[in-house]
DNA sequence: ATAATTGCAAAAGCTTTGCATGGCC
DNA sequence: GGCCATGCAAAGCTTTTGCAATTAT
């Protein structure tokens, strides 16, 4: 992708365009597996040997205040995110992990449906996330 | 609950009776908002003062590994626990903290048989988790 | 008896914070 | 120019680890 093209993105999110944020947006979209902090900051210090920690983590902090990122739930320590921001559920791998973004707007549709019909005593819905736990069959890591 | 039945349950997972894990097992029972490590740790000091934070992180990893207990994901730092070891869901609220359990036979069945029948390329699941995000109606804490 | 568990304290992550410097608009 | 973002280093939290002492079976 593009610097252009993100930072188009972080004007429309009323951001301000600096390297430092070109750089973590470009990683997330470039690292497809969820990547945690350490991998972005990993990823972007080939380009950008100087960029400081606390800066990243501000700057993801930032992204999912603003919609542009979200954050993965794991079992693990630590967070991961997702620069995929359309409704979406995940695969999660227990031997790798791997964590991939998994589509069905059938299967929310029917979700939605069914939640109208049988609703839950005291709560209100918003919003609902499938965790599909298991194992991919083959074994690469994209 | 009873020392007796939590001694029990205690043995039956082939798990050594200590007055800790007692203390333990208990404290998840009765804390019933998915209690963290800490709060574990709170509620056992009253009767339990001496207890080391390492020995409660150790039986808890130990519970999990038996299956005694399991780990909640959530957005925040801390792991969360969970003595309910029947298929279950979570209720999220984004405006407290709380997490409560959701049971739904009927959707699981649902949930397995729109699996069988469209399967995810590459991918075999074992396990299906709903995290239904929403508000309750109520403003208690349980 | 012996093998597992506990307590303690230190250390190891991951993430946040404060503040002076520098950069974007 | 003014305000916001960055870099740096320190500190905060949660969790893990190692080891000697203690306890369950």
């Amino acid at each position: 992708m593009k610097a252009d093209s993100i930072s188009k993105i972080l004007k429309d999110s009323a951001l301000r365009i600096t390297p430092q944020r070109i750089a973590v947006l470009e990683a997330i979209l470039m690292l497809n597996n969820h990547p945690t902090a350490d991998n972005i900051i990993q990823y972007i210090k080939n380009a950008y040997p100087n960029i400081a920690i606390g800066t990243v983590y501000k700057i993801l902090d930032n992204f999912v205040s603003k919609g542009l990122v979200n954050k993965v739930k794991t079992d693990s320590d630590s967070m991961r995110y997702d620069a995929v921001t359309e409704k979406h559920h995940h695969l999660y791998c227990y031997e790798s992990d791997r964590i991939e973004d998994y589509f069905n707007e059938e299967l929310d549709q029917y979700l939605n449906n069914y939640f109208i019909k049988r609703k839950i005593y005291n709560f209100k819905i918003e919003d609902i996330k499938l965790q599909i736990i298991g194992k991919f069959s083959d074994n690469t890591n994209k």
